[in-house]
RNA sequence: AAUAUGAGUUGGCUUAUCGCGUCUGAGCUAUCAGGCGAGGAAAGUCCGGGCAGCAUGGGGCACCCUACUUCCUAACGGGAAGGAGGAUGGUUGGGAACGACCAUUCGACAGCUAGUGUCACAGAAAAUAUACCGCCCGACAUUAAUGUAUAAUUGAUAAUGGAAAAUGAAUGAUGAAGGUUAUGCUGAUAUUAUUCAUUAACCAUUAUACAUUAUUCAUUAAAUCUGGUAAGGGUGAAAAGGUGGGGUAAGAGCCUACCGCCCGACGGGCGACCGGCGGGGCAGGAUAAACCUUAGGGGCUGAAAGACCAAAUAAGCGUUGGAUGUGGAGCGGCCCGUUCCCGUUCUGGAACAAUCCCAUCCGGGAACGAUCCAGAUGCCGACGCGGGUAGGUCGAACGAGGUGGCCGGUGACGUCCAUCCCAGAUAAAUGAUAGGCCAUUCUGCUUUUGCGGAAGGACAGAACCCGGCUUAUAGACUCGUAUUGGGC
């Protein structure tokens, strides 16, 4: 597996943002572990033809605890570059969720070790919860 | 050389791997190759402009902004040069008040002499120069004190003289009761006269010093009144031009010299302004970042502007098809429909009945219908237009552009020439890992040099674009100034 990071694996679409972000959705699942919290939507059943693609992923840090750009911008980079080092490990002929959102909470910005390890983990939680 | 301070420049470098955005070229489906890829502030969004849409006849009011002069600029609240002023330091003139020169530096610097308003606390007083305190002349004769003079009074002391009264004594007189035998004698007590002594109120005279009272005069103080004052009142951010001299009852630009201020014309400068000259005794506290006045300027909204393409979809429009249905011509057989006639029933009316009239249902009879033409309406369908959602394209990366040079200008800046193309995303690219170097901090060994180890790299991330301003900024470098030290 490549360890590109194209544009079709990037979630752009504001109508699907809206449905992974709204509230009380059934369909979203979500899970918290360290530093991030995870939304997810899975497969929808009726494009099953496609079924080989990689979820489309979107990375949020809030404003609210990073003020300066400079800092939102270095913690969503390292996140990005975490998740495209360590994407082969989803198993393309397990079903995959479609789209996930990470969700950056910790209150102070962290090296890479400990967001890769933090990603590892979480990636392997989301294809168990998926399954 | 160090330190401080001001101005300016810079704002880690590099290799490899894996990635990201964009452009170009191959492929034209995977993909491959190459180029480029954050800042001086990209920040704050405070000014100004380009650009875009909307609005807009002219003028005025309101509102907002600007505010020494000249210049630069597309424009500006920006910049340059200058003017006046302030601050600090130095030199210097003067008796002082106050100046002159030099260096550095600061600043929104039109107008409180258009009008209105405000001025805490402190202070007599914050704008009316009066009240108050104070100072001075005068009046009044009030009070008090002192002094002088005169007069009176009272008291004290001393001396002299007199003396009521009291007490005592002496000498007389009277002499009751009682006693006694008794004319007589005695006779307490009492009364009284005289004399003396003591005490002594009191009186008179003289002397002494003092006091009191009254009057006269003088001085002082206080009070009251009239007037003159603005020198003084030490508080305050700010006190009614300042200093010296004269002058005055006390004072005062009241007078005078100097300084300051105001006015005038003259000369210099594009101008702000400056210079000397003449005149004026001097009015005008501060505050306009108070309202306001004067002069100049400003249409509103911002790239989420705006333009375009366009799945979906609502209204609407056009073409066309279908069924329905209207009118005319025309044909004619049934069902059916329409029309007319007859009968019956029912409703209503003619006051009631009869009868008649109107409309309706039912039954019967007669006539019409094919087809063609006309214009219109509603329904259904198809296509197209329209509209604009999702999405996409442009706006949007060649520009008031950068770099270098000549020339002009004190300078900001400008003309010309040469040369370069230097981020362009749109849920939003510049990251991760590993290594080397550089600088910093801590630390071990080491006299230093040096050899190691660890930390970790200032402020900070483009979003339509420019010109500014403001704010943040580790470290390094350059220049100026000041101080200190050292050397020549």
């Amino acid at each position: 597996m490549p360890q590109t990071f194209p544009k079709s694996e990037r979630l752009c679409s504001k109508k699907i943002l809206g449905e992974l972000f709204k509230k009380g959705s059934a369909a979203v699942g979500t899970f918290y572990l360290f530093p991030f919290r995870v939304l997810y939507l899975p497969q929808p059943e009726s494009s099953s033809e496609s079924n080989v693609l990689l979820p489309a992923i979107v990375i949020t840090v809030p404003k609210r605890i990073f003020k300066r750009a400079v800092d939102r911008n270095l913690i969503r980079r390292r996140v990005r570059e975490a998740y495209r080092l360590n994407k082969h490990l989803f198993n393309p002929e397990k079903p995959l969720p479609a789209y996930i959102a990470f969700l950056y909470t910790a209150k102070q910005i962290i090296s890479f070790e400990e967001i890769e390890k933090g990603m590892k983990l979480a990636i392997v939680k989301c294809i168990m919860k998926n399954v």
